[in-house]
RNA sequence: GGCGAGUUGGCGGAGUGGUUACGCAGCGGAUUGCAAAUCCGUGUACAGGAGUUCGAUUCUCCUACUCGCCUCCA
């Protein structure tokens, strides 16, 4: 079996992945809050976890790999959103805002995220279904004296957790010294993070023991990866900016609720997505959505390309020139497999992956099985991968009608160019030549003979027209 | 202020205690009516300083710089 290593950043160094059980190997990754479209620092995650969930299910089979990525669907941010909303003149109650805005949201994350070729996990739970969950969560870490109830909210205690602070390396007194902590009158300690919090009679709310309120942002994630994974899991993904403070109250509600079980036993964290150089940020107002990048025409496998092309532990910068070379690459990779059926995935790439999801060496390797011309490798390890193009690869041969019409203006080509040959007067072969590219086909001339093929811009109507 | 990551050839970007990354661009050539595409050839880089070592880009320490987290953000 193939052996995987993979970084954990609990322990800041590569180690052997050995499952809890090698026929349920159980992930979790942090997803979305749903209230706006998925920028392409969403995404990064979504790809990174995609890979290594399809090396999972490559090496354990596929149904022996639980992958559980959760939906943010309440959340101050969202009510926030919905408040604006009403503002702008929404005529609705606020909660029917907000669960048309997370319904949608949800639509546009599943379209966005299709188009990278992420494959859907096996769960997909929404922190609202999980509600009851939480409180009894809640009230565990109550009974076991991390938690205390104060003016309607629940607080977990991060002074009763000694290991608090572990992940990512700090002390409870040096991040109180950064002095950005919100002290609030009702905390023990400014560190004291919210459970559950009061909500006021229009804002999401749900009955508790505390009153009528919504929980914090943490807990969905302890609660969620319980019912669904169990006490103890495999894996915990997620971005690396998520470490402090959402995993490390994660561990620390976790493991005080369920002491003993260990909760995720690897942690892996993907690096953010850069623009020039700077972080992409909703604040910085310097991001961009993935709906964005697909509709200026940049195919979703090219977006996911060029997030393979960097490794997922090393801040990516988006450049349009990164775009416009994994283009190049993908068509030269999709002319080779055409009208080839896939075969054997590469034993090169699949050992690039296994250390440390080194995406980038994989990459490579399919550089070297394009350059051998393994059609039929090249064909598999690229759907192993999920750039297999879908439909634009195959166009022409999925399209009987263009490669018809085409092969007719090929014919035509080469009659005139034999012509032109003889007569050393090309002026009609480059009139129709021109007349082709223009109308979006790509025209190969060889001594051998000509070729006219559709590219994914190929317009009939417009070759018509140029007739 | 605290914590962490990084600094590789023109560019992107892996990796390694001593031997070619890979790709893009460039240059030279083949081929071509011209192009495109393709093919062949071509690049000896690892922030600076000190140390360990027979030998360091790779290990250790220091310095500089960049970036991130500590506050909503993936």
């Amino acid at each position: 079996m193939t052996e995987i290593r993979l970084y954990n950043s609990r322990l800041r160094k590569k180690e052997i992945f050995a499952p809890i059980e090698p026929e349920n190997v159980r992930m979790y990754v942090c997803g979305p809050t749903v209230y706006d479209r998925a920028h392409l620092g969403n995404a990064r995650p979504v790809v990174v976890f995609d890979v290594l969930y399809r090396l999972l299910r490559h090496v354990y089979g596929a149904e022996h790999v639980t992958y559980v990525r959760n939906f943010t669907d309440v959340d101050d941010k969202i009510n926030a959103r919905a408040r604006s909303m009403q503002g702008a003149g929404d005529t609705r109650p606020l909660n029917a805002i907000i669960r048309a805005l997370t319904d949608a949201t949800i639509d546009w994350y599943h379209g966005d995220m299709d188009a990278l070729g992420a494959l859907r996990p096996s769960h997909e739970p929404r922190a609202t279904e999980f509600i009851v969950q939480m409180v009894a969560m809640i009230e565990g870490l109550i009974a076991r004296g991390h938690a205390y109830a104060a003016e309607g909210h629940v607080l977990f205690d991060v002074r009763s957790y000694p290991e608090y602070g572990a992940l990512s390396g700090r002390a409870i007194d040096d991040m109180i010294a950064g002095a950005r902590v919100e002290v609030a009158p009702y905390k023990r300690d400014p560190m004291d993070f919210v459970l559950w919090k009061p909500s006021s009679a229009d804002e999401p709310g749900w009955d508790s023991p505390w009153g009528w309120g919504r929980p914090g942002w943490h807990i969905e994630c302890s609660a969620m990866s319980h019912d669904l994974l169990g006490p103890s899991f495999d894996i915990h993904g997620g971005g690396i900016d998520l470490q402090f403070p959402h995993h490390e109250n994660e561990i620390a509600q976790s493991c005080c609720a369920h002491p003993g079980a260990g909760f995720a036993n690897f942690w892996l964290h993907n690096e953010r997505v850069q623009v020039d150089g700077k972080k992409m940020s909703k604040s910085l107002g310097n991001f961009f959505t993935v709906r964005d990048l697909l509709d200026q025409g940049w195919p979703g496998e090219v977006i996911r390309f060029v997030m393979l092309s960097t490794h997922y532990r090393k801040p990516m910068d988006w450049t349009e020139e990164k775009a416009r070379v994994a283009e190049k690459h993908l068509g030269s990779f999709w002319s080779l497999i055409r009208d080839t059926k896939p075969g054997q995935v590469d034993a090169a790439v699949i050992a690039a992956l296994a250390d440390d999801l080194n995406t980038h060496q994989a990459i490579a390797e399919l550089h070297r099985l394009y350059s051998e011309g393994a059609a039929a490798c090249l064909a598999a390890t690229l759907n192993f991968l999920g750039l297999q193009g879908g439909d634009r690869a195959h166009r022409a041969d999925a399209d009987g009608a263009i490669r018809d019409l085409l092969a007719q203006y090929s014919d035509g080509l080469a009659k005139a160019r034999e012509l032109a040959i003889k007569n050393k007067d090309f002026t009609e072969v480059d009139r129709l030549k021109r007349m082709l590219l223009d109308a979006g086909a790509e025209v190969r001339m060889t001594k051998e003979g000509v070729e006219v093929l559709a590219t994914q811009d190929f317009d009939p109507a417009k070759l018509e027209a140029l007739k």
